[in-house]
DNA sequence: TGTCCGATTGGT
DNA sequence: CCAATCGGACAG
């Protein structure tokens, strides 16, 4: 692209896919991006993601179709975000999939800095780059992002997607997802998909092999 | 209003 | 292995 041009934001056409395995796979290798309050990009490309198939998934929020203020945007168009707080300490960053009150979301679950590395090292206060944005918790914190982004459009300028790098199809790895042990036949399904061997995957206690 | 517990993390 | 820490979901 010629000097000066801004990089394409993801248009939103790739959220209103009815195949939600689909987008979570498709998301390994977008750059997250989330300008800081000055203005600066900071942006990450996505390593590792989770999908969660509404009604009929035990382990999502709208599982049985359950509609609360929580999950409220989930029923919403794909293309917005949903973030929720968890542990009385953290936020999960997802993105919603798929046509209207069809609550389908993609969790991020680990990303790879690639701007803005100095002020996620601030936030995170941590000595080993390895841990900035290497869980959904983390890359919160390092994002800023927190309940003010439930309900963004990624079409706007407050957080948005780019096209990064396009894995070759032997590098993305998939297998059960995480800390869902309650869901019954729903926690062994191999709906996370992650960059195979990208050293940003979030840590597992009970790391699964990749399987396809 | 009360109780239970979670789509995690970091330290022991 | 386990504590931290608190809001959401649901029972009553």
């Amino acid at each position: 692209m010629k000097t000066g041009d801004q990089p394409a934001k993801l248009a939103t056409d790739f959220f209103l896919r009815a195949d939600t395995l689909a987008i979570a796979r498709d998301l390994i290798g977008k750059l997250l991006v989330v300008p800081d309050e000055a203005g600066n990009r900071l942006s990450a490309m996505i390593v590792e993601t989770e999908a969660y198939l509404g009604e009929i998934d035990r382990a999502a929020h709208s599982f049985g179709g359950r509609r609360t203020a929580r999950n409220e945007i989930t029923y919403a168009s794909g293309g917005h975000v949903y973030v929720f707080f968890i542990y009385g300490m953290y936020f999960q960053l997802n993105f919603v999939c798929g046509p209207e009150d069809s609550p389908h979301v993609c969790l991020i679950r680990a990303v790879e800095p690639v701007e803005g590395i100095g002020i996620m090292r601030e936030r995170r206060n941590t000595k080993n780059d390895r841990n900035l944005t290497s869980g959904p918790g983390k890359l919160c914190i390092a994002f800023g992002i927190d309940r003010a982004f439930n309900g963004a459009d990624l079409s706007g300028d407050r957080i948005w997607l780019e096209d990064f790098r396009t894995p070759l199809p032997d590098e993305i790895a998939c297998g059960p997802r995480i800390g869902i042990d309650y869901a019954g036949e729903f926690a062994t399904k191999p709906w996370r998909f992650w960059l195979g061997g990208n050293r940003n995957v979030s840590a597992t206690k009970s790391k699964v092999k990749s399987q396809r």
